[in-house]
DNA sequence: GTCTATAGATCGATAGAC
DNA sequence: GTCTATCGATCTATAGAC
């Protein structure tokens, strides 16, 4: 041990350069603003991040991914009770996104063709999504491809109610969306078939 | 009449810009982007827009509104024939949409703070469309509750189904979920209940 | 490792020739 | 009405002091 305390670290930035890319897009978040949000210098950022913004929204995505591996896809790959996963799911989702007030920077990302450097990690983070989520369905011997259709469905919807949310400015809205795709899939688990 | 051709006018710009700020985001789209998007130089723009890229947008904003009420809005408010106006709406949005390759620049608009300086116009954009499409469900004998939640939900999964239909680069996938809901919406229609 | 200073490019916007 | 030239501000990125 060194004895010296560490005041900040890249992983340190990475969730306040998140925030900034979520609120401001790729674009439209500055160096000023990405320094003010994570409180370093142009140079400190560059320090960490030597190849610029580029590196910087990698380093965030890498993070987004990690999170959400750990918190939502190996617990639905794994599920032994799918009802119980699918629950957590949309509790860790509605925590996550803050029922519509944060934007998922990965979907938003998509929209432009700035994201186009990104594409292959947002692909990849829907795909992996959906998958995971199918397989849980299945474990709740729902049929292979109606599984796939509620997946792609309940993921679709969340990204929907995050926009319509965002564009209402209303929480409620949020949730209404969000708690009928859980009863729906909730559905589907108990009665073995689509409703 | 003069006889003197107008090669170029402001409304004839609009759709071009309409083009760019979809493509590119409000940041992303520069007076550079914009200049070659509708093949006239800064000055002929600013002669045009004066109040530069935000009158541009609100010029794109107010063109978009007068197409969906056209289109859209007044068909279901004024529907005769409920699940007719409902296939027609979905009809017109997938092909407006292009299946999903094109993006909602009302719904991007509202994700990012940018889009603040708009946020009357879009949240008018959602909530007469959600408003219209329930009015048409109503008009089919559904509850005004269930009709509300319907309708909202509906919209949602439009969006939704745009920014996952970008995210995986598949026409497939938009047309699926919207599919889907057109047909969640029939069926309410025909059987009068929530399905 | 953090900062300030600064380079070089591009930004939005304006002025003026035609 | 369209263009080019240009302004000042801001942008990304780098250099160098500490």
């Amino acid at each position: 041990m060194t004895g010296g305390r560490v005041l900040t670290t890249r992983e340190n930035a990475v969730p306040a350069l998140a925030e900034a890319f979520r609120e401001h897009g790729f674009e439209g978040a500055s160096l000023a603003v990405l320094s003010k949000a994570t409180g370093l210098g142009k140079g400190s950022l560059y320090n960490f991040f030597p190849g610029g913004k580029e590196e910087m929204m990698e380093a965030v995505l890498a993070d987004i991914d990690r999170w959400f591996a750990e918190t939502i896809f190996v617990p639905l790959e794994q599920a032994e009770d799918p009802a119980a996963a699918v629950t957590a799911m949309f509790d860790e989702v509605t925590a996550y996104f803050r029922s519509g007030r944060r934007v998922c920077l990965v979907g938003a990302l998509g929209l432009n063709v700035g994201g186009g450097a990104f594409a292959a990690t947002i692909n990849g983070y829907f795909s992996r999504w959906i998958a995971a989520l199918a397989h849980c369905l299945e474990a709740a011997n729902i049929p292979s491809a109606s599984a796939a259709q509620l997946a792609e469905e309940a993921v679709s919807g969340i990204q929907g109610a995050i926009v319509l949310a965002r564009a209402l400015g209303e929480d409620s809205t949020f949730k209404r969306i969000v708690d009928r795709q859980r009863a729906s899939l909730l559905g589907a688990i108990r009665g073995g078939a689509t409703p």
